[in-house]
Formats: C-alpha cells, sequence, structure tokens
DNA sequence: ACCCGTGGTGAACAATCGTTTACTATGGTG
DNA sequence: CACCATAGTAAACGATTGTTCACCACGGGT
C-alpha cells in the first residue's frame, strides 16, 4: 500500500509502516492505562496487526515499552533544543515547564501524559526523565539569576528543585484540577488563569504582610 | 489468640485479628506496588494467611481494595480533625499539607504513598480524595487571608488549587526529589530546608525585580 | 448430644496474558 | 528459476491470577 521504496532502510530511521502504528498505539494506550492494564493483543489491534507481529518487532512487551520510552524521550529532547534556539532570546522566565511541553505539542498529544507517568511509575527511565528535568530547572534557575529576574535562594539547588515540583504537580494532577475548577492548566485557555497565578505568587510572593521574620519561633515542630 | 469477646461486633469496629492484618498488609503492598501489580496470594501470604481466607473476608479484591481505600480515607479524616483541633490556633500558614501529613504519621507509613497513588491511578476514590483536599485548600487560604497571612489572587479558587498542587508535587515526586537531592522534602530533616524555600517563595516570590507589570505584552503566545 | 456460625485451609477452575511455534505470502537478488 | 529475508498470521503453550468448592476445627446455645 504505502510506497516504501527507501532502499535498505536498516537503521530505526524508517519510522513509517505497521512498526511506527504500533509504537504510536502503545504510546496513546500506555498513557491512558498504564503499559501495565494494556495487554499486547489491545495494542495489536488498535494498530490492526496481529499480536505475534507485535514481539517480532519488539521481542517482547518490555523491548516495546523501552521503544515507547526512548521515543518519549527523544521528542522531549527535541522539542528542549527547539526551545533552547526559540526566537526569544529571554528564556520566558521558566515560563513552566509543563506548559511548553503542553505547548510545543499537538493539544490532544499522548505524549504529556506519557511522561506524567513515567514520573509516577518509578521505573529506570522515570528517574531519568526527572534527573534530566532537574538539570534543566538548575540551569534555567542559573539563567533567571543571571538576567536579574530571580534570586538563588538559600540553596539554588533546592529552590529548583521546587520550582520544577511545582510546575510538574500540575501536570501530573491536571485531571483533577480539570475537575473541581473546570479549568485545564495546560490548555491554551486554562494558562491564562493558572499561568496568571503562579506568575503573581512567584513575583510577589503570596502578598500577606509577614516577611518579617518575627521573633516568635522559628520552628513549630522540633 | 487475641481475647476478642466482644459480643456479637458485627461492626467494621472489631479492628484487630487476621482481618486487619490482611487490610493492613494490602496497604502497605499496594502503596509499594500499586493494587494492580500485587496478586491476591502476595497479601495473603504477607498477612499469614491463605488467599481464599482474604476473598472471604473481603468479598474480592477489588472489595480489599474498596476497604483499604475507605480506611486510609478514615485515617486521613481523622488527622485533618485532629489538625483542626490543634494546640495553635493560628492554622501555621498553609503549613504544607504534605508536611501536615508526614508529620502526623509514623515516619515510614504507607499511608502517605498509598494517598499519592490514590491521586495518581485515577479511580473515583482519588477524585474524591483530591475534592476533599481542595476544599481545604480553599478553606485554609481564606483563613488565611482573614488573618492577614495572605491575599487572595485575583481568583482564589485558582490560587488554592496551584497551592494544592504544588504540595501535591513534592508528595508525589518525593522518591524523585530524593534522588537528585540527597533530601526527602517529607522527611524530618528535609522539611527544614524543603520548606523555608517553599515558605520564602510563597513570603517574598522568587525575588527579582520584575514586580511591576511592565508594558510589553502581557501574554507570549495567542 | 446436636447443631451451626465463624475462621480457616488447600486444591481445582476458568480466564487472561505474554510468548513460542509452525506456517503463508511476497518481492527483490544471484 | 531458485533462494531467502521480510512481513504477517493463527493457534497453541505455559504461567499467573482471581475466584470457587469442598472440607476441617471449634466454641457456644438450646
Amino acid at each position: 500500500m504505502v510506497n516504501m521504496h527507501s532502499p535498505h532502510g536498516a537503521g530505526p530511521a524508517d519510522d513509517r509502516t505497521a512498526r511506527a502504528r504500533i509504537r504510536d498505539e502503545a504510546l496513546r494506550l500506555f498513557a491512558e492505562r498504564g503499559a501495565d492494564g494494556v495487554p499486547l493483543r489491545d495494542v495489536a489491534s488498535a494498530a490492526g496487526v496481529s499480536a505475534a507481529l507485535v514481539v517480532k518487532h519488539y521481542g517482547s512487551k518490555d523491548g516495546l515499552r523501552d521503544a515507547v520510552d526512548e521515543h518519549v524521550a527523544a521528542v522531549f529532547e527535541a522539542m528542549l533544543a527547539e526551545v533552547a534556539l526559540s526566537p526569544r532570546p529571554e528564556p520566558a522566565e521558566l515560563r513552566s515547564l509543563a506548559e511548553t511541553v503542553a505547548g510545543h505539542l499537538p493539544p490532544g498529544s499522548a505524549v504529556t501524559d506519557y511522561l506524567g507517568r513515567m514520573l509516577v511509575d518509578g521505573g529506570p527511565s522515570g528517574t531519568a526523565l526527572f534527573r534530566r528535568l532537574y538539570d534543566v530547572a538548575v540551569a534555567t534557575l542559573d539563567a533567571m539569576v543571571t538576567a536579574g529576574l530571580a534570586e538563588p535562594g538559600a540553596d539554588p539547588r533546592v529552590r529548583a528543585a521546587v520550582l520544577l515540583t511545582n510546575d510538574l504537580g500540575a501536570l501530573i494532577l491536571r485531571r483533577h484540577v480539570a475537575d473541581v475548577l473546570g479549568l485545564d492548566p495546560l490548555s491554551p485557555e486554562g494558562t491564562a488563569r493558572w499561568g496568571a497565578e503562579i506568575l503573581t505568587i512567584y513575583a510577589t510572593g503570596l502578598g500577606g504582610r509577614a516577611p518579617e521574620p518575627r521573633p516568635d519561633e522559628p520552628k513549630g515542630r522540633p
């Protein structure tokens, strides 16, 4: 059907045909229900092939899982590189990493959900992803400090981690937020209200009159 | 073995014996590996009983799951009530909800992890839990506003949700934070550095000199 | 003494799921 | 043409898992 007359595309660069379909459907279903919880046969029938072909291409279900992990990581890295070369020299503050991901992706893309699930499911790829995100957050905070947009806290590494987990919390819990607020923080119209609130807090704090360290007691519990 | 001469304790108030052991071990294992991913036989052997007894007591695995959900919700509500009657009339700001949970629980308690998993796994009980947490966050922010410790933002409901997801992000991602920082944000010694950073941000913002709304452009992307 | 509800067990059942095996079609190459 | 690698399938296998069944012990009530 599809004309695939690449002479000998032996490498994994020939993404097309049923193989890519399997990977894409696996990504979609894994993002929805989690890798465990999706039978191989479901992936196969979603891709319009037999279950045996899936293992023929990817060796095993773990192999498919790894392939999807690598693919998502590649997409994420590509997006990161594109952002680094973005037309605005000012790195748009932190801009919310999750917002950036959602903005540079098709609206209903499963990649966002899959990234969240990688972080939550606790596999080695999730750990690697978080380490990468942490490095980005540290570098971003450093850039903001250099640009005079922020101060390093008492411990810049802790501050970067706080900013990162704040961001990822909204990404992971977006369904629940949309439930109680009627507003998906990653949707284009949600970005306005949600992101504005975050920027306000980051700019001026919560606004209460208590920035002065009172001689009351520094710690409530020992 | 254990003297349980309550005449006809038909209600679920007779917590003791093997039944409670099953529930506790299920809670521990479910928190570790997720409810799917833990065979009934593992729960049974961890509790020192047979698999058949588990379903005799809880009807099915879903029944056990529901029982654990309800138990965790009850523990959480009890903790919430205890905090509400706490010796400090000032509600200790938001104090980080996750911190409160971790503080009022045995150090290695599985309840914390189980709560995080409930929020992530996307079941109805997770939705109910988040709604409850959201109500608490809205009420807490309102109390802070009344006490002059914070201002409602442009939209207090959004601000409460932001504070909540910030908190829960640290709870859900604590393993990853501990990995990159060598510091569990929920541990007693982690609370100092992590919580201090958060309080600083909430008190004064990130500290950069940009709180003035510049006439540049309010939104980067349409 | 008789019965019966409660707590408990081990073996068997049936469904699901990952994987293997044997087999077919097809199209390019020596 | 003969060959063979590639893409593909259907069916069966084996392990795991939730659930059920038949059975045992025993401690009160009447």
